[in-house]
DNA sequence: GTGGTCTAGACCACA
DNA sequence: GTGGTCTAGACCACT
C-alpha cells in the first residue's frame, strides 16, 4: 500500500487540500510507475478511509484530512 | 441503465401514456441529475425496445405501453 | 446581419484575436438576446467570409482578421 | 457513421478476417482522428450489425464477413 | 428549443 | 490495458 500511504500522507500534511482534485488514475499510475489496477486499489483503500471521494466521469477529490470527527448528530 | 428502466417502468405502469411527449432530454438530465449523454443512451435503449419514438426538432413520444403481447388466444 | 457584423467588427478591431475561442452559440444567443438559429446564421456568414472556423464538439475559433491575403502559391 | 462504414468495408472485403482482433478503441480513435466515444458508437453499430463481438477486458473481434447469406442450397 | 453528433477526458470492471 | 459507463459542454440539423 505504498501508493495509498504516500497519498494519505500528502492529504494529512495538507499538501492536498480539501476539495482538491487528484491527478487522474492514469496520471497517478505513470507518476508512481505502477499499473492502473494498483492505483485503483489504493484509491479504494483511501475511499474506505474516508480521505477521498470519487465521482464517475469527473475525478476523485480530497474529502477529509484525518479525524473521524464523530459528528453523530447534535 | 437506471434512467431507462425508470422511464420504462413509468410507461409500463401507464404513468406515461401512448402518444404523450416526454420532457426534453435536457430536462430529463436535470431531473435525474445526470449528463445529457446518459439520458440519450437511455432514450436509445427505449427506442430499441420500441417504447418511445424520437422526432428530430420536436420531441420524444411514448409509443407502446407494453411488448407485442401476442395474446392471440385465451 | 447585425450579429455577424458586430462580431466581424470585433475581429477586425482585434478585440477577438486569432485562434481565440468565441463564446458558445448558446452564450452568444443570450448575450445578443436572439435565438440560437440567428447566431448560427451569423456564424455561417462569418465562416464563409473566412473569419472563423467551427470545430464540431469543441468550439468556434477566430481564423483571420481581415485581408483576403491572396497567397496563391509562392 | 464514417468510421463504422469504413471498418465494415474492411470486414466485408476480407481485409479484416473472421476472428481477428481489431485495434483497441483508443488506437482506432487515434487512427481515425476522432474521440474514443465516436469509435465506441461505431463499434456499437457494428456489434448490432453482427460484424464484430466485443469482449470486456480483452478486445473486439471480427465475427462475420457478410450477412447470414442463407446459401443453403446451390 | 428539440433531438443528433461530437470532443476530451474522467472513473469502473474485467481478464 | 481492454472495453464499459459517465461528465460537461460544444456545434449541427430540424421544425
Amino acid at each position: 500500500m505504498v501508493v495509498a500511504n504516500h497519498i494519505a500522507g500528502k492529504i494529512e500534511r495538507g499538501e492536498l487540500k480539501l476539495g482538491q482534485r487528484l491527478p487522474s488514475e492514469l496520471d497517478l499510475a505513470e507518476q508512481y510507475g505502477v499499473a492502473r489496477m494498483t492505483v485503483r486499489r489504493a484509491m479504494k483503500e483511501l475511499r474506505e478511509r474516508g480521505l477521498i471521494r470519487s465521482v464517475h466521469g469527473k475525478g476523485t477529490y480530497v474529502q477529509q484530512p484525518d479525524p473521524p470527527a464523530e459528528n453523530v448528530d447534535r
